[in-house]
DNA sequence: TTATAATATCGTAATATTGCAATATAACAA
DNA sequence: TTGTTATATTGCAATATTACGATATTATAA
């Protein structure tokens, strides 16, 4: 235990989830966030905005990247971070989806 | 440490951050889709449909009603659960915003 | 009342996540 | 080369999550 089957679900499901999971950390919505705003984004700036350490905010960033949240291109001695809105559609669409199937509420 | 640290950020991204983490599990995923499609879920439903236990099942819909994802209103012995889309239009909305905001691609 | 059915809670083992100091790496500058 | 700057990786302690058996609770039925 302590490990979720996620054998027992669909690749969509679990690509959902991981999707999901991965925006699930205050951090990460705070990097997300800044990302949105910046034309370009250096780690460096991530470190001077969120009250984290440098390595703790580099690990986000690693999370955010292995689901394919943000992609980073190295740009000589800092990296350029960006936002994949592919990614970001998958998640829009599941929760349109949802929105627009009025069954859903009966409570 | 093992501690998120929430203190440091919004309220605002706390709470997206923790509907985003509801929403982080193949379970809870399979939950809100098989809600979708029914007219009104009790609990013994999705004992049958998913492969977890029935404790394990309550635990997850215990995550998303504190997240406030769906909600639950007693009927008889049995429990029906639906989802609450204005929660669901919360992260709708802010994942929209970012899907609108050209500048967020330079890579 | 006694049973039954539906759901929740408790307790716990296994595993995952979080945060960070220390350290490594990689690119450029002097 | 030697520094310096930007980012990544390692290692680890603290805490959180996951799954489920056992058990409790609650509502109705017999």
């Amino acid at each position: 235990m302590g490990t979720t089957k996620s054998e027992v679900f669909s690749e969509e499901i679990n690509e959902l989830a991981s999707l999901f999971k991965a925006m699930g950390h205050p951090a990460r919505i705070a990097i997300i966030q800044f990302l949105r705003t910046q034309e370009k984004c250096i780690c460096t700036d991530l470190v001077n905005e969120l009250p984290l350490a440098q390595p703790t905010i580099s690990q986000h960033l690693k999370e955010l990247k292995n689901a394919g949240i943000i992609q980073g291109s190295v740009s000589g001695t800092s990296i350029c971070y960006c936002l994949n809105l592919e990614k970001i559609s998958v998640l829009d669409s599941f929760l349109a989806s949802l929105k627009y199937d009025q069954s859903a509420t009966c409570c």
